[in-house]
RNA sequence: CGCGGGAUGGAGCAGCCAGGUAGCUCGUCAGGCUCAUAACCUGAAGGUCGUAGGUUCAAAUCCUACUCCCGCAA
């Protein structure tokens, strides 16, 4: 088939690869501007950019896709379906009518929950046993099209943001791939989303991963598992400055301690959370390297203290 | 030139501003003590203070250049 494949995020790079070597015509890949990244701010483009360059396939980087010379663009290339995977952009109408057959949505969470941009982080910052890939007709509202298929995979105690972005990335062409197949011959099917159990997750900022002691151990076990390694996790000292925390934390029994409150144990240092406490793996102050929590309390000159961190 | 922090024995840090015997919390090794909620006590080994120049009687400390590491931001 014709396919134009919209994408930005490594989660689709999978996807770009399978579809490259899968015998479809690949128009053109729509993926977001270059932008300013790194320690010296230079112009980064997508890695999927370069493995389209790499394969000689058309790139197209607009501003917006709501002007209408892109619309034009996209339409002049005559597509059968057109894919959209992680593009950051919320599309028009008029774009979506654009394809001969459909307009298809790869998800990363099991619609309808988790719709929204955060959906990876968010089974696992909820406690799901699991997540997987939707596939579905889209539509105006964000990610409330009609599903076609789901792929499903389970999330373990040890599952962290980014392994889970890992996993679902290389099964994304499997959903794509079925999907694909029963849209080529007209039996794909359509199957709405239950109204009453749709969630949203909205994007993630980096100040979403300032740690509330007040919460629970076991809720900020999973939140550090959850937000690693984007947008990660961090906390303020009393001493002043952030001190990034790492995975895995262990839940320990409650101590005496306040939240936010540490303590040397014979395990490793202690911090006292809402219920119970957390034992912490590797910290990372400002300027310094991620290091074992007991070596950076081993330098501290006073005794270690996180500020509560309500958002 | 987007802003900023750092490089000191095996780990993490202090010392640098006001140049002049290398310090702290650990770890390691040896010995002692014995149940101490990171067990405690004593002792030992281990560092050309990131690299190269400069200033000085004297540089971890002041000046210059370079290399490497990292935080913010995106």
């Amino acid at each position: 088939m014709r396919i134009v494949i919209v994408a930005t995020g490594d989660v689709a790079l999978p996807t770009w690869d399978w579809l490259e070597g899968s015998g479809h015509e690949i128009l053109a890949l729509v993926t977001q501007p270059d932008k300013p990244a790194g320690r010296r701010l230079l112009l980064t483009p997508p890695a999927i950019k370069l493995r389209a360059l790499a394969a000689q396939a058309p790139v197209l980087q607009p501003e917006s896709l709501r002007t209408r010379n892109a619309i034009d663009t996209v339409t002049a290339l005559q597509p059968d379906v057109i894919i959209v995977m992680a593009y950051g952009q919320i599309l028009t109408s008029r774009f979506l009518e654009i394809p001969r057959i459909a307009c298809i949505n790869l998800h990363a969470s099991l619609l309808p929950r988790f719709r929204g941009a955060a959906c990876i982080q968010a089974a696992i910052n909820h406690g799901d046993l699991e997540s997987g890939i939707s596939v579905m007709h889209m539509v105006r509202a964000l990610d409330a099209g009609d599903v076609i298929l789901q792929k499903k995979i389970t999330i373990s105690s040890t599952e962290t943001g980014a392994t889970l972005h890992d996993r679902l990335a290389e099964l994304a062409p499997l959903a794509l791939a079925e999907s694909l197949e029963q849209l080529e011959i007209g039996n794909a099917q359509r199957n709405p989303q239950d109204p009453s159990q749709v969630t949203y997750i909205g994007k993630l900022l980096r100040d979403d991963g300032l740690l509330d002691w007040n919460m629970s151990a076991e809720s900020l076990e999973r939140r550090i598992r959850a937000y690693h390694s984007w947008p990660g996790t961090f906390t303020h000292m009393a001493s002043g400055g952030r001190l990034k925390i790492f995975p895995f934390t262990k839940v320990v029994s409650a101590s005496d301690l306040t939240p936010g409150q540490t303590q040397m144990s014979s395990e490793g240092l202690v911090v006292g959370c809402g219920v119970g406490a957390l034992l912490l793996d590797e910290v990372q102050a400002e300027g310094g390297k991620r290091m074992p929590a007991i070596a950076f309390a081993h330098g501290q000159r006073n005794e270690v203290r996180f500020l509560i961190g309500q958002n």
